[in-house]
DNA sequence: CGCGTCTTTGATGCAAGTCAATCGCCGTGG
DNA sequence: CCACGGCGATTGACTTGCATCAAAGACGCG
């Protein structure tokens, strides 16, 4: 772990993300003054789950996986947090106790920002507040989401949802890069990365092409169907 | 349906449960003054996904089961709700669609409260924002437990957990009631009703003895264990 | 080119869903 | 008071989807 100073990249990729975008700017800086940076690299561990926390995280790069684990060691994602996005701050409303582990899943740097400060904001500035408010609701609708899919979709089903998700809407047919590793993914999706790349071969019959992290669709309607 | 008037009765359940007790009382009583209220029987429909809904809920009584449902028709519970609790607040962040269907899960009295009313008191009271966060970090929590549950413990786990949750803490030994009916029970843990059945039965070694609605725990700590 | 890491593939086991039949409980009506 | 009917719960037999373990293959990096 590493020391940084603060550039004026990553001011513009926080204040360009959802949780800042909704706020006048000043009182986005106001946050991030005085917040801290660190590089970190894959496996260091952020946080345990029970421990004392008193900063928000914001990912400036890289990719964070929050989990937690079974009284048999096993882990389950409970959430997977890339550039630009804010996590812990459930904690600061839960007596600053971490919920889950977090653990970096590639090179990555973060800023924390003191809780306690942000804490005062959001009593204090209705703004903060409903920012909060804002990014909690969509917070719980994706576990929500996440919950349902568990429920109710099969392994190649999660899989098909996903590239969904990540289709430009209106097109057809796409490409893109998988934003991370196999692994990741299939943590994420709540799966062994054994039935992952499994749900690609059933995929591959319906238009789904899979070259390293490369994926290209040929028909989303394919995938709709699924 | 039937409508009713709010009696003082219901005034103290809500003013009583845990959103607004936070709150000074005469803003819950601002809250509450307009709300309206009904009477539901089993398995009326509150409404469906991705309806408009321009009402939060708060039960008075009864039950209501969220629930989303897969391509096939099957159902998965996102949440179960009982006296006291509040639901369908988050819709009033996500524009105002729901994100699953409400069921009455057992004959109810329900009341309504005018969701953009409470929305705009969120932003010009602090109190109630605050409220608002610390309500939907509690809720993010559960949702958070409810998806690490579903992957990481077998159904005898969940249920064992679920008895745990139901101890009143100190005690080794216990007895109580079950709230609902099994299969509800059954759809909260993420579980077939057969297969909760199954659970009570691997249970039973484990000193867990079950008569109708009545269940007793002899030693907590072969739950713990379990 | 060679090594380590990630991914894929195959074989096997287990947990839980499904379908179907039975049982128990409770309220109704004869 | 008892017989009946209906609903929920239980049990059994079967199927399925996924985890697991083990081994081989592919990819990236030095």
């Amino acid at each position: 772990m590493k020391t940084l100073q603060m550039t004026s990249i990553d001011r513009n990729i926080l204040t360009g993300c959802r949780f800042f975008k909704r706020l006048p700017l000043s009182t986005a800086e106001a946050i991030l003054h005085g917040a801290a940076l660190a590089e970190h690299e894959k496996y260091d561990s952020l946080f345990r789950q029970g421990d004392r926390i008193d900063d928000v995280f914001l990912v400036l790069s890289g990719l964070v996986r929050l989990y937690r684990v079974g009284k048999d060691g096993r882990e389950a994602d409970v959430g997977v947090f890339a550039k630009g996005e804010l996590f812990g701050e459930d904690t600061m409303f839960l007596g600053y106790r971490a919920t889950a582990n977090a653990e970096v899943a590639e090179n990555s740097v973060i800023a924390r920002v003191d809780s306690r400060k942000l804490r005062q904001l959001a009593a204090s500035d209705p703004d903060v507040a409903q920012a909060f408010i804002e990014h909690l609701c969509h917070r719980g609708k994706m576990k929500e989401d996440l919950l349902a899919q568990d429920r109710l979709l099969t392994a190649p089903q999660r899989v098909a949802n996903y590239l969904l998700s990540q289709c430009p809407n209106g097109s057809t047919s796409f490409c893109f890069r998988l934003p991370f590793q196999k692994s990741v993914l299939a943590g994420k999706l709540g799966l062994a990365p054994e039935a992952l790349s499994r749900a690609f071969s059933a995929l591959r019959e319906s238009g789904v092409s899979v070259k390293g992290r490369m994926i290209e669709i040929h028909d989303r309607h394919a995938l709709e169907r699924f």
